[in-house]
DNA sequence: ATTTGTCCTTGATGTTTATCAAGCATTGAT
DNA sequence: ATCAATGCTTGATAAACATCAAGGACAAAT
């Protein structure tokens, strides 16, 4: 079934469809479907074959691996309207290297990989863009290492709330934690427990106030210092 | 200066040029440079503007991180004959994104990036490689994120070792560890010392015979199981 | 109103790994 | 032959963080 056109605008404003003729937009239109989760609900599983790449529209959904005695490590927290799993596309591997599960209700458009592809193939302008949009990924992940392999507990909370206000902020800002500590906690790869003492550390110091998720920056510019951004 | 045609061959063989036309692929050429490094010398700093990447004809590369505190974290160490920082050419963002030192007397291929994205331009066939390429490196990353916040010592030094040796291996393997210690050390995240120390376990254990930079790995099978890969 | 469940916090304890300090082996230079 | 210099190992100690166990706050269900 096509898509409901409501959605081609906001389609067509991310890089991936950006510059495709109309022809070839309407073409991937043609094999995309909408699709409604539930809270919890999983989307795909690490290993399913992967055949389609996804945008999220509304919600939030988080992209976790697991190891083989069970824990389970979130990998990246995806909000609207960003694309994600796109760089399965690519890769001879065909399944995905991830779990996708909705961390609230959520709408995704599905895109259909291989229509996708057969449009790119006439398209040396939009191959650009995908691989702009790789390369930040590359980047993005590059940055994660960095964090995770250089810094302690304190440095990633920090780099973590600061990556939700605008970079040049200087007075006291309010942030609201949007999903659950735990899953928070996992994203930067420490223990709830961790996390709550580690929050609880920062208030200490007076750089922030927390009532329950609801948390106020009171010093952005200090907690930028600390992690000399 | 055109580069000596005597390295074409080695070239064509990469992913990255092997699509290419031979007038395009002859451009490139005239664009490339031959560059010999003597053992730690840098090729190129964190932050310094990106107009070219690099292919690795002989010797060891490092690419590293620099924290503020100036800890050094190794980031990859590049064998021959992969080209590196090639996702620097898509990206908005001018600097190169790590340092890159040789490990010992190199040489590489130093190649304009302005101009490979002229022939990309005219070939969705390369650009197709390219994505491919890209998309592999973003999975590799994961990979590393995935053993880095999922993992102890032990088990990522099994893994760095099991990467040097065929997947089906079952007897018993000779591992030459070609860089120094305290290099890959860094490569997995822990200090000289923990890397001694949890060498010296395995040892213990009767898994690997240490001489040196020499070892042997006398239970394959076993290593990996106790990995799961 | 009580119960149940979820999420978070707090304290006590244990493990892992880093840090500091010293010593040993090898190499190259004087 | 001796003397640094370098890279590695080893031991003692400390820090960071996880784990285990218990309890509190809040919301939904009964």
């Amino acid at each position: 079934m096509p898509l409901d056109p409501k959605f081609h605008e906001i389609m067509r404003q991310n890089p991936l469809f950006k510059d495709l003729s109309d022809s070839a937009f309407l073409r991937v239109t043609e094999h995309t479907s909408h699709c409604e989760l539930k809270t919890d609900e999983v989307l795909f599983r690490q290993q399913e074959p992967a055949t389609d790449f996804f945008m999220l529209l509304t919600g939030k959904m988080k992209l976790s691996l697991l190891s083989f005695e069970g824990t389970e490590k979130v990998v990246d927290i995806i909000n609207p309207v960003n694309t994600f799993a796109e760089a399965i596309i690519f890769r001879g591997i065909p399944g995905y290297p991830v779990n996708a599960e909705a961390l609230s209700d959520t709408t995704v458009l599905r895109i259909e990989a291989a229509t996708y592809i057969e449009t790119l193939e006439n398209s040396p302008k939009v191959c650009f863009k995908v691989m702009a949009a790789l390369s930040v990924r590359i980047h993005w992940l590059m940055n994660e290492l960095d964090r995770l392999s250089l810094h302690n507990a304190t440095y990633r909370l920090i780099t973590y709330l600061l990556e939700t206000v605008p970079e040049d902020i200087e007075t006291p800002t309010e942030v609201h934690l949007s999903v659950p500590k735990h899953v928070i906690a996992s994203r930067i790869s420490v223990t709830p427990e961790t996390f709550s003492r580690t929050l609880k550390g920062l208030s200490k110091q007076g750089l922030v106030t927390i009532h329950n998720s609801h948390l106020v920056l009171n010093n952005p510019a200090e907690l930028r210092k600390m992690v000399s951004i």
